[in-house]
RNA sequence: GCCGAGGUGGCGGAAUGGCUUACGCGGCGGUCUCAAAAACCGUUGAGGGUAACCUCAUGAGGGUUCAACUCCCUCCCUCGGCACCA
């Protein structure tokens, strides 16, 4: 027989949700803690990704609060987005209707796990009281010129028929349908994210206690790169080719250039030149290769020379300009240096086409050449400056600064800085997100819809056909309006924004969600932000967490708060895995959480997937993992008729080193190892029987993992209250300390026998009853004692 | 190539200078039962030995130390991010 979960579950749940016990109202006289996990996207159901992000959440979050905190919990839903209207398309019905069954399905599912959020709290992006404040963020930012509309090449979903941001293309595919992105011309609406990219990289030094995978994820994202943009001229005018390189020490050795085949210079310095049909050619070849064709790192480097000259500054040296596909138009200046010695790529063009080589820098160490022709290979680490002027002899890292100022100085060059970063890109040719509030006027040109005439709401009634556009530009009543300004007709934009949009500043509105003069109250953030700890998927390490950063930088230029990162404390949970695979549904895998309730309640599943492994790493489904959690719950239902007046004192002792080991772990997220303690706290008690004060703090140390099974044993005992109020127990140090100890005795390093004497016996009383000991004799012999270690309390190696 | 994380029993994983393998899963033996399940008890790194016990083992190799999974050096492998990035 096991326990009744099913009726302890229902039952918890509802008294919960009556006695409104985790509603957060802000408190002066406790501290507060705001934990969040990532909101889910309302697809229908929840999967064991959630199940993992939640429950881990949740543990904190019932600590917290019973370690006296303040505890914000929320949870809401990002609910714009493709799906619902994929989803819509499908069934032929509004993604309206759609998403919110699929949230009230979901709050179902959330609810049966016993999370303790502040359900008051709910926030829903689609709906026009959230999005309303997405619109009003976009005019900010646009008064602020951060929010522009540009014609440029883009990238382009054609499964899903919208644009992406950068950040949303993934090895060359979308994000989301994975595929293949293409580039098109279009005009947009950017967010110039690249105006905070240095406070960007800077701020991640602020973010201790966030994982360093993510802090490099995002430091390579940004992508910044010192080094010197240097002017050759051309030979045969004073027109300049800049050329960025992160390798000025290498200058002296730059004995051609390369310019990109989109290069604006390059028809210019060919036209009627003998070459010219030739390097046309090459640039038709080159245009009609895909990027990943041309970027693929294993296709020789192909190019041709242009026919024209240039000077390099620092010898005023002659080098013969070439235009190659391995230079891109989007890096640097579109045109590079070329140092075959010293960079790999250069080199071997240099020996396709027989060109120059002068190696500028010697390896002292590793005996490189000085004669290029007995190179077979570009030597691209550390050495001395040779063959560069007053620069030889040099470090060359030295030389680097030197060379730089040197250039500066000169106005031949100058110190810069590129980043990989670009602007984002937010339009979406999509329904089911939120309306860019602007108009466009014949004769006012753009003009953003008046922050009194927001929101702009979404029709209800826009006609989905799955091709061919927005659909908000067939509805009339919404695309044709008159402009703001002098009232003449005009049109409005029918691309919607990007949900990241929705979720970068959503943990702010959390704190007010009914605020409606601003998106958030300022008095309610100034206490509840930042974010004390985050938890979420490793899949948002760049896209989400970046954007977020952004726009909490944006919010406090604009004075509204005085934080300038939006989450303390980051933990980013690892992928639930089923036969080694991420479950999906293309490959047939998925474990529903739904019949794991079922079959052995919630608590059972929080406990599994809690123990089964750290949270940071993956955790791998085991169908007989979690009937062992269940063993385990209903092992402990069973002591509970064990009860007796008087505990022995060596379990007291082992409540209290449970006390101090749950309590460690659990603040160091390591759940893991707190259940492995609390099970043997548990077979412990299983074998001597606890009494109440014993029991009613096993309950406690579990309440957090297993929150009903704990209430219900709670109750059991005699509480009226939720455990969920009880105090967290404090361990007596005093109880830690043993009055013996086993000794580990080791000669010569190996272990070799065990001797258990008082606490913090002298040394001399100590050696005495080692060399009285028989099983070290046969290792003692005939062997002087060199030395005698004694770590108290520990262990004794004697060295022979 | 650069950056980051990691490599420990049959499996998930513990241990951050001091008894390697906590806790759990699985296996094996037993108790209860007509039987099974559940539950309970015992056992379980490898090799050798009747046994006491010995030897070996934390990706590989070297080093520091009385003592190394842990610190240092060299290398290998796995996973993730970035990348013809100048």
């Amino acid at each position: 027989m096991s326990y009744p979960f099913k009726e302890i579950e229902e039952k918890w749940q509802k008294k919960w949700q009556e006695d409104k016990l985790f509603a957060a109202v802000a408190q002066k006289d406790k501290p507060k803690y705001y934990l969040l996990e990532m909101f889910p996207y309302p697809s229908g159901k929840i999967h064991m990704g959630h199940v993992r992000n939640y429950t881990i959440g949740d543990v904190v979050a019932r600590f917290k609060k019973m370690q006296n905190f303040n505890v914000l919990h929320p949870m809401g839903f990002d609910a714009f987005g493709q799906p619902a209207e994929n989803a819509a398309i499908k069934n032929k019905t509004q993604p309206d209707i759609w998403t919110h069954k699929c949230i009230d399905w979901m709050r179902q599912e959330l609810k049966r796990m016993g999370f303790s959020y502040d359900w008051a709290r709910e926030v829903s992006t689609s709906e026009d009281n959230y999005y309303k404040w997405n619109q009003w963020i976009f005019l900010k930012m646009y008064e602020r010129g951060l929010a522009y509309r540009k014609k440029s090449a883009v990238n382009w979903c054609p499964s899903c028929e919208t644009t992406l941001a950068n950040e949303e293309v993934v090895a060359g595919g979308c994000w989301r349908c994975s595929a293949g992105v293409e580039q098109k011309d279009l005009e947009q609406w950017f967010l110039k994210i690249t105006e905070y990219k240095e406070r960007l990289l800077e701020d991640l030094a602020q973010l201790k206690e966030w994982p360093e995978r993510v802090l490099s994820m995002q430091a390579n994202w940004l992508g910044r790169s010192q080094g010197v943009e240097i002017y050759f001229r051309l030979k045969d005018n004073h027109k300049v080719i800049p050329v960025f390189t992160t390798r000025v020490d290498t200058i002296f050795g730059a004995t051609y250039i390369v310019l990109a085949p989109e290069h604006p210079l390059v028809k210019e310095i060919i036209q009627g030149k003998t070459r010219e049909k030739e390097v046309l050619r090459f640039i038709q070849k080159v245009s009609k290769e895909s990027k990943e064709v041309r970027t693929a790192s294993d296709v020789k480097k192909e190019g041709v020379f242009t026919g024209a000259w240039a000077i390099n500054p620092v010898n005023n040296e002659e080098v013969p300009i070439w235009v190659a596909d391995y230079v891109l138009m989007e890096y640097g200046t579109g045109a590079i240096m070329a140092v075959p010695a010293h960079d790999q790529r250069d080199f071997l063009f240099a020996r396709e086409h027989g060109l120059p080589m002068r190696v500028v820098i010697k390896s002292p160490g590793h005996q490189v050449t000085t004669s290029p022709e007995e190179l077979t290979e570009a030597y691209e680490g550390d050495g001395i400056q040779v063959n560069s002027g007053q620069f030889d002899g040099l470090p060359n890292q030295e030389a680097k600064i030197k060379i730089a100022a040197w250039m500066e100085q000169q106005g031949i060059g100058k110190i810069q800085t590129h980043w990989r970063l670009r602007d984002w890109l937010i339009s979406r040719q999509r329904y089911w997100g939120t309306p860019i509030p602007i108009i466009y006027c014949p004769k006012c040109g753009i003009v953003p819809v008046p922050y009194a005439d927001l929101p702009v709401e979404l029709p209800k009634d826009a006609p989905f056909t799955g091709k061919g556009g927005s659909p908000l530009g067939k509805v009339k009543e919404f695309a044709e309006v008159k402009c703001p300004k002098c009232k003449g007709p005009g049109r409005r934009e029918t691309d919607t924004m990007a949900t990241f949009f929705d979720s970068s500043w959503y943990f702010l509105r959390f704190s007010s969600p009914q605020a409606n003069a601003e998106p958030f109250e300022r008095k309610e953030v100034k206490y509840w932000m930042p974010v004390d700890q985050y938890i979420g998927g490793i899949e948002h390490a760049i896209l989400h967490l970046l954007y977020s950063r952004f726009f909490t930088k944006f919010f406090k230029d604009l004075t509204m708060i005085d934080f300038s990162e939006p989450f303390s404390r980051l933990l980013t949970q690892g992928m639930v895995l089923k036969d080694g695979q991420v479950m999906s549904k293309s490959r047939g895998n998925i474990v529903d959480p739904d019949a794991i309730i079922k079959k052995y309640g919630a608590d059972t599943l929080r406990l599994f997937i809690l123990f089964a492994a750290p949270p940071e790493t993956e955790l791998e489904w085991e169908e007989r993992g979690i009937a062992g959690a269940f063993k385990f719950l209903n092992r402990l239902w069973r002591i509970q008729k064990n009860l007796k007046t008087k505990a022995d004192p060596s379990l007291v002792k082992v409540m209290h080193k449970s006390i101090k080991k749950v309590t460690e772990d659990i603040e160091s997220f390591k759940f893991n190892t707190a259940i492995a303690s609390i099970m043997e706290f548990v077979n412990a008690v299983y074998q001597q029987g606890a009494d109440k004060e014993v029991f009613s703090n096993l309950i406690i140390l579990l309440s957090p993992i297993a929150p009903h099974i704990s209430e219900e044993l709670w109750q059991i005992i005699g509480n009226k209250e939720s455990v969920s109020l009880a105090h967290w127990p404090k361990y007596d140090p005093q109880m830690l300390i043993e009055e013996t100890v086993t000794l580990v005795i080791q000669v010569n390093g190996r272990l070799r026998s065990k001797i258990d004497v008082p606490i913090d016996i002298s040394e001399d009383k100590l050696k005495e009853l080692v060399l009285l000991d028989a099983k070290l004799k046969p290792w003692l012999e005939n062997k002087p004692l060199k030395n005698f270690i004694l770590i108290p309390n520990k262990l004794i190696n004697l060295v022979v």
